[in-house]
DNA sequence: TTGAAAGCGCTAACAG
DNA sequence: CTGTTAGCGCTTTCAA
């Protein structure tokens, strides 16, 4: 009966051409595949043949457009390679599994956050829900692009009420850090990649006001060279910081690291000039990445609550899409929640014992 | 003329509405949203202010559905967390940059293929092309699956000719590391990782095949007992494997490792033992990943040719979306390409030098 | 330079 | 139990 429409030209099969194969009503092709009832079942049964001699397969486009659902969920994070973001995208991919919807991954970048946002935003509202983990936006950013979809942020810093946010606890991460440090006999902390007098809340300077924090709390004093900056985080840069610091002469017996990415740059670092860590220099990192348990010694650090971060991102993000879906607009919800996760200090090898 | 469907609902700002405010049809302000020419320059004026004033943003699904086109690849890999497929992911979307088009990653799973596979292949009909890290599926599962968006699979395994298909050299690559133990004094080298007896093709299997290889070269027998499964292969279960090897008494001067995280776990596990690397035991990985230059030691390894990937992977692919965009059907193209990239071994800490 | 109209492939009332 | 119909929001001939 179908005709093909042309001999070179390949077209994708549709659920008419089901229809047709199989003579019933489009409607029918549709209730059979998304299994839905009202449907004889010698009906059914033609049907899945023809779907499965055609081969045919669903558009998800335009059942989106239709549906308005997509069943996935975005993740935004700045960089793919970070095995933070990783680590979190899978716990994330983990806890939605049940629910039969899909994770899916983008990377925002560090830099040019303007510039790649719009870009990127664009393609949100592929997305149920969005879950973007903020570090190069500052508030106005995310107020001006308003989203048309619900959004959940997780991160570092402090941002405007008009979204949920999942926080991490900075400030009293780094400073129990630095107190633990400060505690086990250290005096002269480095604060690598820290960040200093700037008015950004981002996390290295919140990480770095923990630091200070806690030496005002246990009344030892600060030296600003031990603040050092270390860009972009990673563990090569984190090496080269370690090695400058001691070219310049500078005399530390305690590191507390930006991330643990870059910890793992500075032990390597401190391994090349033969100091000894805990002996001579201690260590502690901040993310509790899986790699902290392997890399030698291993890692003193600080877990901002991954678990708990992921199960409360995606409560809240369950929450926001329900209401969306019941047509509420985003402003008329109560009023925002922003959570802080408790930080918590995993004491491995490369601090001393007390 | 349109009446507000309902006080409370909100619904997303339509190209409609823009054209109505700004008294043009909506042909005119696609135009504009798209910068095509044939537009007064008083009119594009007014519907860019229009535009902005009520927060428009296109639908990329209605458009998408339109067009056909999203300006988004997709990047299937079977986890989010390992470092290999984070710095693969990141190659890529920087490759992608310039081209304007946005990585979009997604998790595919290491079991249970089919199922995951079913659920997860409609979607990939929302890029377009998509870019597959085959490691659970095998021949025939890809076969079955008939994409209707192109593909490039890259990989570790012999596939059916039916995509294009990027290829480490994973019998070479593992011969070249165990060959390079040997050379170094190594005689009883365990395969940590290792599989065997399998008519799989996987990664695990080839790698193991390399490792046979090199020992044949050299004329050096083989022990069974040496070849060690680690399952899923990640850094606790590396770690854990070359525990038990030692608990149950195999002797072993030699570590091939089937990729770097695991072989990071057996540096972590060496070390808590008391085992000098690369004095009693010499440790060789697979990847070249960037944690390799920063472990202790630093870990010797082979680099499948990672920057050489990506870029074929991509080559390949805009290829096959040039002549899908064409509307060429795919089978009627070119045989598709099967390309090994050479592996090179780069030589770190974890061997002893010549 | 602008607009009318058709339709991408699908789902969801509503009838029958 | 099944089909008819009306769009989802956008792009794109084709006419004016």
């Amino acid at each position: 009966m179908s005709a093909r429409k042309s001999s070179s030209a390949s077209r994708a099969v549709t659920i008419g051409d089901v229809a047709r194969a199989a003579q019933v009503s489009t409607t029918t092709v549709s209730k059979v595949i998304n299994g839905l009832p009202r449907v004889g079942a010698q009906t059914r049964q033609r049907v899945l043949e023809v779907v499965a001699e055609l081969g045919y397969q669903v558009n998800p486009t335009a059942r989106n457009l239709r549906a308005g659902r997509t069943d996935a969920i975005g993740l935004l994070v700045p960089e793919l390679d970070r095995p933070y973001f990783g680590q979190l995208a899978t716990r994330l991919a983990n806890a939605l599994e049940p629910t039969g919807r899909q994770l899916v991954v983008q990377r925002s970048g560090v830099s040019r956050a303007e510039e790649l946002a719009a870009a990127s935003f664009a393609r949100l509202r592929m997305y149920d829900g969005v879950i973007i983990s903020v570090v190069g936006l500052n508030p106005s950013d995310l107020e001006q692009l308003n989203f048309q979809t619900p959004v959940v942020l997780v991160g570092e810093r402090p941002l405007p009420r008009t979204f949920d946010h999942v926080m991490m606890d900075n400030v009293e991460g780094a400073a129990t850090a630095t107190a633990h440090l400060l505690e086990r006999g250290s005096r002269h902390i480095v604060m690598l990649g820290g960040r200093d007098g700037t008015t950004e809340q981002d996390m290295p300077t919140l990480r770095t006001l923990g630091y200070y924090k806690a030496h005002a709390r246990m009344g030892v004093p600060l030296d600003a060279r031990l603040v050092a900056a270390v860009l972009p985080m990673d563990m090569a840069t984190g090496y080269a910081a370690v090695r400058s610091l001691v070219d310049a002469g500078v005399a530390f017996d305690g590191i507390v690291a930006v991330t643990d990415v870059v910890a793992i740059g500075a032990l390597r670092a401190l391994a090349d000039l033969g100091i000894r860590v805990p002996a001579e220099v201690q260590v502690v990192g901040f993310d509790n990445i899986d790699e902290t348990e392997f890399v030698t010694p291993r890692l003193t650090t600080i877990d901002p609550g991954n678990e708990q971060i992921a199960g409360t991102v995606l409560q809240f993000l369950e929450t926001r899409m329900a209401e969306h879906s019941a047509g509420l607009p985003r402003t008329a919800s109560e009023p925002t929640a922003e959570v802080t996760i408790p930080a918590r200090l995993v004491i491995r090898e490369s601090t001393r014992r007390a």
